[in-house]
DNA sequence: GCTCTAAGTGGACATTGTAAAGATAATGGT
DNA sequence: ACCATTATCTTTACAATGTCCACTTAGAGC
């Protein structure tokens, strides 16, 4: 008997759904121990399989990794979506994007600890690019009703690339804050209050022309 | 005979500098390889010592990556310093922070991807913490120096977050803005100049009340 | 000059990633 | 229904790695 994952086939040979088994482990793997923690044995090993087994699905590691970077991409990309439909105020939809962004970091910091470490995957790995870009793409689309309400010559890429640099400089720093706070004593403010002030300083940019 | 960097003594059995040796040589090895492609036994080959030798100065192989990280926060910092020296106006020492950011990050790719890397470092180790600290803290008295000038009742801490934030996401990003831009038809700006257009909207943002 | 300690070497060991060859189950054609 | 083919997984093997230990060498202090 052997721990399994998602699809699983108890005790067969087959497994059911070995590379969703394997990314799950992954994930797992890194949010416990970090980037450098990943090992493709202790992930077989999580998953029930041999150790050479995720071989014949993703070659490498490498390529289970950057399987797991897509997945994370798609994540964010959905989660964004979600978190902007239906919101038509510019100030609150790119609110909502930042705060979508931070909260699907923290839910999945294996798949965040992955999708930007450009030496863990597979820099010319089509699907990967394309998935983070259809996630920018989200972004990219507040952008435009932030232009279209509040300054019809603002520059939407510069704009979103500003954002996009903002909310993934929060999360890398999002540890370091506290500390830094107890040294300047400054009050310790929960992420979601700092992307608030964030979207308020960077909106009101964008507004002047 | 055997490479060996600064303050080596030739042939000698003691090596002269060893932990600045090991230092420049784990630098050049995460400069070429990424952070993933570390290895304390190549970095000692290239250093021209036995594989056992860095125990001595540095414990682990986490220890001698903190040493590093904590020299790239030095490096950011003088780097800091040294730019907005002399620079009165607010908007103009602020872009020169943003400047001096990005171009040091390039400068010491090798130390800039150890720094935030929080599962290579020892995150308790004090000198680290300090050290980051001391860098945050140069961006802070510029950002003070835009309250003085721009915004009296702006909160120095959030946008001192915000702009590392911002500097230190793009500097992430880097690499991938050149596809974005492919892909949505988009100049491609240079880094230098897009840090300028960051600055021009926080800026705005920060003078907003 | 002698001792003590810091600095570096060499070997051992468990763990890792990948490759190769073998075993097992599912699939598809007849 | 049967057989061959193929996809999936296991086992074995090998070189490389990080850390530990005992050993050697060179300086520093008395």
């Amino acid at each position: 008997m052997s721990r399994r994952y998602l699809g699983a086939v108890p005790d067969s040979y087959h497994h059911g759904d070995l590379p969703a088994a394997l990314r799950a482990a992954t994930a797992e793997l890194v949010t416990e121990r970090g980037p450098t923690g990943f090992s493709l044995r202790e992930v077989a090993r999580r998953a029930g399989v041999s150790h050479a087994a995720p071989a014949h699905h993703f070659g490498d590691a490498k390529g289970l990794l950057t399987s797991v970077a897509i997945e994370g991409f798609q994540k964010l990309a959905d989660a964004l979506t979600e978190a902007t439909e239906g919101i038509d105020d510019a100030a609150l939809r790119l609110t909502a994007c930042g705060r979508a962004y931070v909260r699907t970091a923290q839910a999945f910091p294996g798949h965040f600890g992955v999708i930007f470490q450009e030496d863990m995957v597979d820099p010319t790995n089509q699907e990967w690019l394309e998935a983070g870009l259809s996630a920018y793409m989200v972004l990219y689309e507040t952008i435009s009703v932030v232009r279209d309400q509040l300054n019809p010559s603002l520059d939407v890429d510069t704009a979103a690339t500003l954002s996009w640099a903002a909310m993934q400089g929060l999360v890398v720093l999002a540890s370091k804050l506290t500390v830094v706070a107890k040294s300047t004593g400054a009050e310790v403010v929960p992420l979601d209050d700092l992307i608030e002030r964030f979207t308020r300083i960077t909106i009101e940019g964008m507004r002047a022309r």
